[in-house]
DNA sequence: TTGATTGCAAAGCATTTGCATGCTA
DNA sequence: TAGCATGCAAATGCTTTGCAATCAA
């Protein structure tokens, strides 16, 4: 089931150096987790992909999904995304590129976006303190187009105009 | 020990407010558990406020505390946090304006910044997806200024320059 | 009096760790 | 062969829940 490493030459490769460097070895499972996973799109937990890699494997284990992921994080080829709940998402870069994310609390859903303006104030803003940044997070959280809609008619009545956007407070 | 609760006078009564609106009870451990919070400066866990509630009544049990922050979130006094590792902190508005936050990767260090203009832009790139914000959370995760010179001195040898901002890839 | 609140202990979750066995290099 | 990797079960750490006793309204 699981299409030819070939489509994946180069994480392979990144992996496989990574692998060397730290002194560590080339496993089955590994190489498994990690095909199974760039196929994967958007945000997958770690028991997701395990899931995942049970239906090719069911004998990989929870464990080593867990290391793998960590192991694929440090090798630059997954990425932690907390989505707000409890758990740890990952995401792969193949395919795409650094974006940030709008949650939807009340479907679930994840709209990603990029800013270029967003990245350069962020590097400002940083500068300013003499701080290093190596990472960032941007999470907003509020009502997808549909939810929002929906929130609306249960209300009050809801006039044709569109809402405006406000922000009226931070997490994080 | 406690100070009067008169200093807080506001956030008591939007407290009060907030929980006869519920058809909630005021009740002494909330009230001191308020009192603690409000008197806390930057982001602790359900578990550092509990400890100081130890101090002044022995007998608030962490259940409460959990409890009562929800609380407090809810009432919008109180703003979830989460700082990266696994748990949740909390921080008050009292004598704080919304912000964001640096967190040094090395030190744990947090810093707080706000960004008018980032902030717009947010509001502009929720516009464009028909996204309604509610909430937003924007960590930088990177070297504070100290560990950043630290690093410096230990890695190879730094030139007299100013490491140069640069943000590689997101977390969130 | 009624039903919300509390504190304890137990349960839940996601994640990590210990360890004997298995497998790369 | 040495020692990293695996998978299982047990342990962990944070947070939530069940429940009898307590307390505010």
């Amino acid at each position: 089931m699981v299409k030819p490493n070939q489509e994946f030459k180069e994480e392979m490769a990144l992996f496989q150096e990574h692998i060397k460097r730290a002194g560590l070895r080339r496993t089955a499972q590994r190489e498994l987790i990690l095909t199974v996973f760039l196929k994967t799109e958007d945000h997958l937990s770690s028991e997701d992909l395990y899931w995942l890699v049970q239906k090719e494997d069911p004998n990989v284990g929870q464990t080593t999904v867990y290391r793998t992921l960590k192991l694929l994080t440090d090798a630059g080829l997954a990425r932690e995304v907390r989505l707000g709940d409890g758990r740890t998402y990952y995401e792969h870069h193949f395919d795409h590129e650094h974006h940030d994310h709008m949650i939807c609390t009340e479907c679930g859903e994840v709209i990603e976006f990029f800013s270029e303006e967003i990245e350069m104030l962020q590097d400002q803003m940083a500068e300013q303190f003499g701080f290093t940044p190596t990472h960032h997070s941007l999470r907003i959280l509020g009502l997808c187009k549909v939810c929002d809609r929906k929130e609306l008619k249960t209300s009050s009545a809801a006039s044709g105009a569109q809402p405006r956007v406000r922000v009226k407070t931070t997490l994080n």
